[in-house]
DNA sequence: GAAACCTATATGCGCGGCGCACGTAGGTTC
DNA sequence: GAACCTACGTGCGCCGCGCATATAGGTTTC
């Protein structure tokens, strides 16, 4: 009986906390940081974006934010989201887990091993 | 027009890859390694892992060993597969994208710097 | 000035990968 | 002999994903 481990998160789903770990933002900052970050690598489909979104909201793993601030910049259709407690400590688990992933394939080879 | 990139790898496929790159392995050790390595934070299951395999020789990123080596411990029953070249490459490229995801988790500070 | 593009959010649809169950089968352990 | 391990594989249903499309105001380009 182990403390039921949480089902894991999918690469696109830990790549929106990701962002999200860096403070509020929304939907469509998130894909253009998101893509930015992985530089071509990963390219982030709306339509899947903005369902995963809903999806970690539904899980408790994001919020919306009501955050309204009176900027006249700011566009009014956004809608911003921020990470809650227990997005923060799954984006950790998978990162560590990431992190052993990565060593390992430096154990393998796949890496130089100075990087 | 971008030299095309390559589709990425799944991340059971990575897995699989990763740990074809520590040399010929059979289907059932690969289960057992991959299990192993994550201890516990996956679990692949044996359907998943032998259409994932059966995908990577298809897409010539792994290959059928014809290995039959004269052991009479070795079981009968187990089929040898092997990384190719084009199969370390994608390994390399996804490893790559894997260690800038991590450090990026870093900065956000989801692992402990030092680590 | 309209055509093209950017920002911003969202749905529709079809494919296929995945989890779970099951099948086969020989060997070992209790 | 029942349960378990090794070893490979298929069947099936769900749903996540990629791609297209919808909406709509603002800006840039020809």
């Amino acid at each position: 009986m182990a403390p039921e481990s949480p089902p894991p998160l999918r690469p696109i789903e830990f790549e929106i906390l990701l962002t999200l770990a860096g403070g509020e933002r929304h939907g469509y900052a998130i894909l253009q940081e998101t893509e930015e970050r992985s530089q071509g690598t990963l390219r982030l489909e709306t339509g899947t974006m903005y369902r995963a979104l809903r999806r970690l909201v539904e899980a408790g793993l994001a919020r919306p934010t009501e955050r309204r601030q009176p900027d006249p910049q700011d566009d009014e259709r956004r809608r911003y989201y921020a990470i809650t407690a227990e997005g923060r400590r799954a984006a950790e688990l998978e990162a560590l887990r990431l992190s052993r992933l990565v060593a390992a394939a430096r154990s393998a080879r796949l890496l130089p091993l100075g990087t």
